[in-house]
DNA sequence: AACTAATTGCAAATAATTCTCAATCGCATT
DNA sequence: AATGCGATTGAGAATTATTTGCAATTAGTT
């Protein structure tokens, strides 16, 4: 069983809940690919394998995947709520190109301290960030 | 008349557009106060002085004001969209409490230079920044 | 005042998400 | 392996936020 179905279960068990099959096959899809998703793409790549999950199933499991700290919102930018799995991953910043819709990412330790930093004089515990910016990217830019 | 409607019915002209009256109680409206708002907020705001402004016109007045750069959409880590006046601001980041909803603004040019010089790196030209935190804060985390 | 294109409010349409509920499943205990 | 019970599921209805089509109205120009 691989790390991220153990933390899962373990989270599931203290809650009193089951490690389902729809619950794994949601959890194993996005697990397979490191891509953000809205809840359509991953309802999409779900389907093709199982015919057998709902929409609102996995309407339902995100917030469980959420609150395992498994995933994370992202991409807060875009219309339709975007997912990422987080587990494993250093945290990092997303721009957003407005013309190709190609997302870079980009780590900075430095930007975490400082946000940090902020969050401590204020006395506020941040639980997570949301870090983003719209633009155009470096292709884009050259065909206008 | 005021800066902001200066601005607004130049931007209106340009593009062949018209300073209409419910327009211009939108505008007025959302420069009343420096709350941030959704649009139902904005709607309830308008209707206590004026019956005749519809919920319809206030979704197509919004990308107007955006696109004039007078507001911006902010607290993206909230269900509904959110804006606020912008025009006349510092940029700043939000942190906002999950329990108790309160909304902290700080600003910080050291970030900002940080997002830019790492923008720089990937040249990627920059448009809007979308930054906030979620968390608890220092009162809600002395309740619990 | 007349003209013309932009604008409006309304109500219907769409889109995303949540809810309801009867049928099923997972797991602990026989 | 059968039983029991609460958690879970899929399907579709319901809800919420937003967008759209359209006939009537309005702003700004001639």
């Amino acid at each position: 069983m691989q790390e991220h179905e153990k933390i899962f279960e373990n989270f599931l068990k203290i809650k009193d809940l089951k490690l389902t099959k729809p619950r794994k096959i949601i959890l194993n899809t996005v697990f397979a690919t490191h891509e953000h998703f809205s809840v359509d793409e991953l309802y999409d790549q779900i389907r093709k394998k199982h015919k057998d999950v709902s929409r609102a199933t996995i309407y339902r499991t995100i917030p469980l995947l959420v609150e395992s700290d498994l995933i994370k919102q992202s991409l807060r930018c875009l219309a339709k709520d975007h997912y990422e799995h987080t587990y494993g991953h250093d945290r990092h910043f997303h721009l957003i190109c407005e013309k190709c819709g190609k997302i870079i990412e980009v780590e900075s330790k430095k930007a975490e301290n400082i946000l940090n930093k902020l969050a401590k004089i204020h006395n506020f515990d941040i639980k997570e960030y949301n870090v983003g910016a719209k633009g155009i990217c470096k292709n884009c830019r050259k065909k206008i």
